[in-house]
RNA sequence: GCCGCCAUAGCUCAGUUGGUUAGAGCACCAGAUUGUGGAUCUGGGGGUCCCCCGUUCGAGCCGGGGUGGCGGUACCA
């Protein structure tokens, strides 16, 4: 006990989510499933810290103004900057150039862990979550990146979700950046209006492209009243960017949009053009249509070290909070080509491109609808020994270590509550049967064992408390020598 | 960061124009039942009414400031 005044409030820290018995079940059952995929691609795993020096991750060191921007960071003993990794994407790359003569190239690793984000979370945003990151490195090939991108796709339905409920993106930032400069944007000068055009074709699907085009024009003013200033683009501008992010990249089977007349034939957006078309034959002669795989002019990505295609996954399917309103999950993972990101650490490029699930947030979505990947119904808690007898615990002992020499799993109560209270500590762990010895049953050498799931569907059409009792519905009464015997038939029999 | 809304028991909430000792349902614990999880009945524990300051004879309620939560928006390398 504690003095009231002094006492500290039990409670963590916003973003950051404890995770019980059941979410890690289901979140375990999700690895596996993503492992296998990955490694089914043959994709080997790699592990790396949560820390790491925060000018590898790429990231400027925390200043005054801006006290830990986005990234959890801290001093080391010597002075320098460390911090929580943002993604496993930029530590992948620092250990690619730290091991580069010893990896056979191209690498294909992968790799699971938490990444941290200090930013507001939300719902289905946390400052702590799990991603589950592939990645190719060393390879230039558009192949790499369909590779990716079907990978995705088989990864999605193997975790439950159905085709036509999620869909693969792709997009290029070259191609991006071509559309730009048709309108002007290019050179070092517009690198901030840049910035702002991406962020506002980012917010097509909340905003719609009414609310884009104040975006992209003089700015617009949300519900709250809260004023966002825009990129101050003149009306033809606006309608070129907009023609190309909303106009979808097909009509009738062919380019609904005319790029290469915008771009020129040489233009780097013209060759972004063409990367996303040869990444398009390669997913559609391996077997992936539209429904699975499919290119999206307005898909952007926030992370500025992308360099050409960039992939989205996105649950496609609508559902409705206990208040009916729609819930959006946005995207469940993400990735794209970074063929600068090892570079920074040696004198040659490195091409390379990867693809992260969003764990966390994707297990939230599945929990939602209700996938069976997630579900935890048929969770089992351990066999309970009740302790009736104080001086016999020795006794009650040596019964749990003989089921669990068996492999049955198995524990003593190991509270101070009498019969009732065991009873009811047994139901709450889900246990599926009781193993009861009191004098009575020691005297003729025998204990009861109680099935709690066959007696809970008894209790169903038992109205009094004296019928409750008389009958013990699903109790038997077995020789003590049978118990480990007894005990594996019954629980055989309930699967 | 900016804007709005909200804050009473573990949870969901009620609480009169400012007036005794702040309530309900659910959950929890115990008894009815020497030794049986459900149901029923009875009883019990649990509250700095978010915090501080002010107004008042008197504040859960009114005023000011703060903190926290939720939503929108911005940011998200």
């Amino acid at each position: 006990m504690s003095d009231a005044k002094q006492r500290v409030e039990a409670r963590g820290p916003r973003g950051l989510a404890d995770r019980d018995a059941s979410e890690l079940a289901a979140t375990g059952k999700m690895l596996e499933t993503i492992r296998s995929v990955y490694e089914l691609y043959g994709f080997e795993a790699l592990e790396t810290p949560a820390i790491e020096y925060t000018d590898a991750l790429g990231k400027f060191l925390p200043d005054q103004d801006r006290p830990n921007e986005g990234v959890f960071s801290f001093q080391d003993d010597d002075d320098q900057w460390l911090s929580l990794r943002y993604d496993l994407t930029a530590p992948l790359a620092r250990y690619v150039a730290q091991n580069f003569d010893a990896l056979s190239k191209p690498y294909r690793s992968y790799r699971v862990g938490a990444v941290y984000r200090n930013e507001k979370p939300g719902p289905g945003r946390f400052r702590q979550f799990m991603q589950f990151d592939a990645d190719t490195v060393g390879a230039a090939s558009s192949a790499a990146d369909a590779e990716i991108c079907m990978m995705a796709a088989d990864t999605m339905e193997r975790l439950g979700v159905k085709r036509g409920d999620y869909v693969i993106k792709i997009n290029s930032r070259k191609v991006l950046d071509g559309v730009m400069k048709a309108v002007g944007l290019d050179g070092e000068e517009n690198a901030g209006r840049r910035l702002i055009v991406l962020r506002a074709v980012d917010k097509l699907d909340r905003l719609g492209s009414e609310g884009v085009k104040l975006l992209l024009g003089p700015g617009r003013k949300d519900e709250s009243g809260d004023f966002t200033k825009g990129a101050g683009l003149d009306p033809a501008a606006i309608d070129t960017i907009l023609s190309f992010s909303v106009g979808g990249p097909y009509k009738d089977g062919k380019p609904a949009f005319d790029l290469f007349g915008l771009l020129g034939k040489s233009d780097i957006g013209a060759q972004g053009a063409e990367e996303l078309m040869e990444i398009e034959d390669l997913v559609r002669d391996a077997g992936y249509g539209f429904d699975r795989i499919r290119i999206d002019p307005s898909v952007v990505r926030g992370l500025e070290y992308y360099t050409g295609p960039v992939f989205e996954a996105e649950l496609t399917f609508e559902t409705r909070d206990e208040k009916g309103h729609p819930i959006r999950f946005g995207s469940v993972g993400g990735g794209g080509r970074y063929d600068g990101l090892v570079g920074r650490f040696r004198a040659e490029n490195t091409p390379a491109t990867g693809f992260s699930i969003g764990v966390s947030r994707l297990y939230a979505a599945l929990k939602l609808v209700g996938s069976p990947i997630v579900s935890t119904s048929e969770r089992v808690g351990p066999v309970v020994v009740l302790l009736l007898d104080r001086d016999r615990v020795a006794d009650y002992q040596r019964m749990v270590s003989q089921l669990r020499a068996a492999g049955v799993p198995s524990e003593l109560y190991l509270g101070g509550s009498g019969m009732k209270a065991q009873m009811k500590y047994a139901d709450k762990r889900n246990s599926p049967l009781v193993v009861i010895q009191g004098s009575d049953e020691k005297a003729k050498g025998e204990v009861q064992v109680k099935d709690l799931v066959a007696g809970a569907r008894a209790a169903a059409s038992i109205a009094t408390n004296q019928e409750w009792k008389a009958q013990r519905p699903a109790q038997i009464s077995i020789p003590e020598t049978e118990l480990v015997e007894r005990v594996r038939e019954m629980l055989a029999r309930r699967d």
